[in-house]
DNA sequence: ATTCTAACCTTAACCGGTTAAGTTGTCCTC
DNA sequence: GAGGACAACTTAACCGGTTAAGGTTAGAAT
């Protein structure tokens, strides 16, 4: 087997306390045997047990991460963003995804409040805001990202929805637009939601049209979107633009609108969010709004860490400080939105 | 602080042995002491740390999993296919990527060598398969994924990609093409220079024409293929035909053609390699080649799982039976290769 | 009545580290 | 030259579990 801090003691001639403090470059080691330990652990090839490190430490240098699915570019960014973090602080990345289901959510906040891991990053959305907060002062800290309902709970960092629904629409009353479209996402979806309800708020501010008629759901599928287009392009008074609340739904209200005979951006104007790969590869190129995905990530591992170092709750200050930071997303123009004929 | 197994055995009037068996569903335990103790464990709440367990037992419950980018799609269906049987094992994952840099697989090699995980999977084409071997004589045991180079050192799953750039091109000689180009990913990439082997072999056994003048380097991105197809396609002789060693180059050839004024697929037909999403969206949906992702993650997860309960070693076969488990390609006929006219 | 067996439970040594407290030796100071 | 301060180690008690080996007890077999 590989050796232990006891081997090497020994093949040092020191006791298993003075290698330690060699390992951690902690002082009370003299310079000389310091180089001594160290040279007899490279040859012998030794590696600190993680487990029994964390155990005695009591820390395990990793940070659970949770999400909903890993096929979906948006998280996937997230992901990247924590990952790069996490690395440059030292901590190893423990990733589960949820598949959006509520049993298989409780299963892996059980799984990482037994102590796993150090500090755990949710992307959930059925877990409740006091579930998340109960487990957050357990052994593990939590920071939520991209989940309203929980900030004000735990430690929070979010994308403004509703302010990038307002923009997305703005761009599109500022190029003349008054009947425009909405897709919404699967139903429930908070995203979905705030951005509609930022839509709704450019809408009035602008006096542009609102109509129930202008709203349909397109699952946040690339199929779903491609139904949601039908539908609104065959009412009676045809939208000139569509809002779409992702991309996969933007491109599938641009196929269907090539089905329709509709050309974008001439006859359609088309606006996505996310920017994932595909935007930047049809023609033409998809118009889109970016959240700051890596960003997001980085900040959240940022927080982490810092509660990891510090331990909240020893302040008398209350829990309303909770932290919370608020990311805007930005628009990327490409082809698809163009001013109304 | 949480309960530990002391407080659970006190509370249960028994010594921490007996929760223990309990906890491990071992005999030795009477019924009526069994519920009671369970019955505790339930009341305050209790939950095992994994890291003291990790330690006594010798098992961290985690397997970790190497992969260059999380952004590239093939990556990502692999690991989803890891992490469902992972998952099912009863397995937790250690994601880490290395950007296809060297130093940072190395690094990673090393995390994972320190014993934080009961198995690897790699998908690391810098590391040399004696280094793997190296790692995988350590404390955990490794399957090497998708790296022919390893295959022979340490059990592995692949994918024949000779076999699979035999299928593209034939697919396209037997629509009649013989001018067919063929787009090159990175520089070095096995994967691309055994795509490119099948092609010559169809090539040869279809007599159709080979020729340097029909290969050009994409560098596996969108932008990549562009420039590669444009080049092939100003070439006095064109092709008919264009084979690219991933979907995103074949994507990028798909731009390069509409650019040049060319209709695909009746002017030019166009092959890719990975079922990426974009292929199904696009018009006309991109013929591409795909790999079973998620069978491989699978399948990887499971050999390892066997190497863990059982270590290897044992044998004296000698290593010349390491396992190796090859997949194939399978053919995804959409609309963007038509016969030659 | 004694021995054997089996079921049930406890003792205590580990797993491989960390770390507070204690020891030893050296040098400095007054 | 006694006392104190400091550097360099060591001792040993943990961290929170697992598990081999041993101890009781009750009931069955002899």
């Amino acid at each position: 087997m590989s050796p232990t801090i006891r081997d090497i003691a020994e093949a040092a001639g020191v006791s298993t306390a003075a290698v330690s403090y060699v390992i951690n470059d902690k002082p009370g080691v003299g310079e000389e045997t310091r180089r001594r330990v160290l040279k007899i652990m490279r040859e012998m090839n030794y590696r600190p047990n993680p487990q029994a490190r964390g155990l005695a430490a009591r820390r395990t240098g990793m940070i659970g991460l949770m999400i909903p699915d890993i096929t979906d570019p948006f998280y996937v960014n997230i992901v990247r963003g924590v990952e790069a973090k996490a690395n440059e602080l030292g901590y190893t990345l423990n990733l589960c995804t949820t598949h959006g289901d509520a049993e298989r959510e409780r299963d892996v906040a059980e799984l990482f409040a037994s102590g796993g891991v150090d500090g755990v990053i949710m992307m959930t959305y059925k877990l409740t805001p006091s579930e998340l907060k109960e487990l957050s002062e357990g052994r593990a800290p939590v920071v939520a990202i991209d989940n309203p309902e929980a900030a004000g709970w735990v430690p929070s960092v979010l994308v403004d929805n509703i302010a990038l629904g307002r923009t997305a629409t703005s761009y599109l009353t500022e190029l003349g637009h008054t009947r425009i479209g909405f897709i919404h996402g699967v139903e429930g979806s908070i995203a979905s939601m705030r951005r509609y309800e930022g839509y709704v708020q450019a809408l009035k501010s602008q006096g542009a049209e609102f109509s129930p008629e202008l709203v349909e759901y397109g699952g946040f599928t690339h199929a779903g979107g491609v139904e949601a287009a039908r539908v609104l392009l065959s009412r009676p008074q045809r939208p000139t633009a569509i809002f779409a609340a992702n991309d996969q739904m933007a491109l599938g209200a641009m196929s269907a609108a090539m089905e329709l005979g509709l050309s974008v951006p001439s006859d359609l104007s088309i606006i996505g969010v996310d920017d994932i790969e595909a935007a930047a590869l049809v023609v033409p190129g998809l118009t889109t709004l970016k959240q700051p995905t890596c960003e997001i990530g980085a900040c959240a591992v940022g927080i982490l860490a810092d509660l990891i170092r510090s331990p909240e709750g020893d302040d008398e200050a209350g829990a309303s400080d909770v932290g919370q930071r608020v990311f805007e997303a930005r628009l990327i123009v490409r082809g698809s939105c163009a001013p109304r004929q």
